[in-house]
DNA sequence: GCTAGGATTGGAACCGGTTCCAGATAATGA
DNA sequence: TCATTATCTGGAACCGGTTCCAATCCTAGC
């Protein structure tokens, strides 16, 4: 592998000018940087970028950490990483996380060592103390999907949305309103829980008291919707319309009530959380959080704050848009 | 950021020895030891990993080169890959291909430039000159699902697979056998194409006359499928199978068949390819081709290939597996 | 004709590790 | 006791770029 050294023998000149024409930078005559060049063509010479990352201390690469693509929403989001840093000089390196120490690990180790310019965290929000080392850490950091006020972040108001969704459904006539999602409490991610204050006060503004017998959580996934929802519909007195956390499982309950005999939107109002390309597929209303925005939004606040190295942590709030297909309707007696 | 020679002149040592302990490499007596990893901890030292490579000459990384995440089969073998890895110290850089001038110049650059240390492509040919390029390399590639002799492989027999899919329908008695899937002419990965070949091959072997009637291809996706499909169950003498190329299409014809009032298994049988998540959610029989498992497969080779550097080519083929669900059946008169 | 100042240019230092090689010390054996 | 060897250790070179700084050349201005 030839070396910009080479490269300045065979040009007969300095390894500073190579360098020069490489970089384009200041003044360069026209002779020497045709030179230079025929010399570079001639030998076939790239730049090791590992060299240049030592001496610029930029690695020219951006950190991913994300819940490894364990759900149709994280890829969307991350679709959009890609999308946008491909417009950039930076690479991706992907660090999923499948444990909270995992987690933990990289929120500590990444920032630290020199291995990239800047960190993108997807739905992994952290902690007090993570978000203070983050904060202080001399490599820019990016949430998105999450939230810290120490933290420049991409976010989306679950809370809003939860209310979006059931007043949806309100404004169609309905008063049994199920509510279905992913468990209230976990390690990961708290957005189930967020919905469902959404829906709770949704229902409160409108003084539709709240059922408990309405509200059901559990595992995720598309098939453990579909028992949950099985069991709604299994209620003496069930819901006339049904918001599930996220779409996957929204398709669970559509799964559940064609499975029951129950015809969807007639006798069943069906909304969804997400806006994965699924709910297209499958006709699903449901609250478009715009993920694909969320990962080309997070490169760019990423990049700008890397290019100004302004300190000060931005927030930034996603629009939610109801998308209105066909699993709702008019409430019907 | 401290250095290494700092944490040399903190233990009053040099650097040379730090770098040993850092290394736990050839002897250091306990004592030195002992006083190097204070320094380490009381300066709280991380090596940088840049300066490591750029002596070392190993990266620590592979790169990973894939149409971007625009099927759910990618999904799952990039999922198989970042399982592998997080076994091993290498990280994962990603490579998304959106177009073939992309992929042209992935293939060409990232062999040179001293990024990765291993490439692996997924689901995109090579043609033979970039093939050649990319074996005479000095940065082993293996290639998963995609073939070529001067390059390791892991390889899934996309014609024996379309073979076992038919067969399948065929013992079960089946005659008119539909086929559907991507256009058989791709820029990409011609899985379809070998796939049909199968199809073709197993009605030879069984001596039943295919039927162009009963054949048809098109843009890929569920819902395209499903249009297809409707075409197909329009047919004056409908098929009484339908084999799809792939399991997002096979989940498109069973949309198709709902629709049409057409009852899976009972009047028609559907098999799909592939064993994605979605097929085992929608109950569907399938040709289970181990995609998670071609992942982890084609980073131990490479990762052997990087730790023995043994030059010549491997080829490892991948089981094909009939999962058999709920959505083919004996055919009734 | 002489000098100031801009345009080019090259050498050397630097980024922060690893590792070769030689020197120092301790231990072993005769 | 002395030579020999094994064990530790540190300095310096090296990886391959970038960039500071000083040197050179050239041209314009007086």
């Amino acid at each position: 592998m030839p070396t910009i050294r080479d490269v300045a023998k065979r040009a007969s000149v300095g390894i500073a000018t190579v360098s020069r024409v490489l970089n384009n930078s200041t003044s360069v005559s026209k002779e020497t940087r045709q030179a230079v060049l025929a010399a570079i063509e001639e030998l076939d010479f790239t730049p090791n970028p590992i060299a240049r990352q030592l001496s610029t201390g930029r690695t020219l690469t951006v950190g991913v950490i994300l819940p490894f693509l364990t759900m149709p929403s994280y890829v969307e989001r991350l679709r959009g990483v890609q999308h946008a840093l491909a417009e950039t000089e930076y690479h991706m390196v992907l660090f999923s996380v499948g444990s909270p120490s995992e987690r933990d690990a990289y929120f500590k180790d990444l920032p630290r060592n020199n291995l990239v310019d800047g960190i993108l965290i997807i739905s992994l929000p952290p902690n007090d103390a993570q978000a203070e080392r983050l904060a202080l850490a001399e490599i820019p950091t990016v949430l998105i999907d999450a939230y810290h006020s120490r933290l420049s972040c991409i976010l989306t108001d679950d809370v809003k949305g939860g209310m979006l969704a059931t007043q949806h459904l309100i404004d169609l006539g309905h008063r049994k309103i199920g509510f279905l999602s992913d468990l209230l409490e976990t390690p990961f991610h708290p957005s189930a829980r967020f919905r469902y204050q959404g829906y709770r006060k949704a229902l409160e503004d409108s003084g539709i008291p709240f059922d408990p017998a309405y509200h059901i959580s559990g595992e995720r996934g598309r098939e453990n919707a579909a028992k949950m929802a099985r069991h709604l519909l299994a209620l003496d007195n069930p819901p006339t319309a049904i918001f599930a956390g996220n779409d996957i499982q929204a398709i669970g309950v559509l799964d559940a009530a064609k499975e029951a005999g129950v015809k969807v939107p007639d006798e069943l109002s069906v909304i969804g959380f997400d806006g994965v390309r699924d709910s297209e597929y499958t006709h699903l209303t449901t609250i478009d959080q715009h993920l694909f925005q969320s990962g080309v939004r997070g490169v760019q606040m990423l990049i700008e704050t890397l290019e100004s190295n302004s300190p000060s942590p931005q927030h930034q709030r996603l629009p939610l848009d109801l998308i209105r297909r066909v699993t709702t309707q008019v409430f019907q007696e």
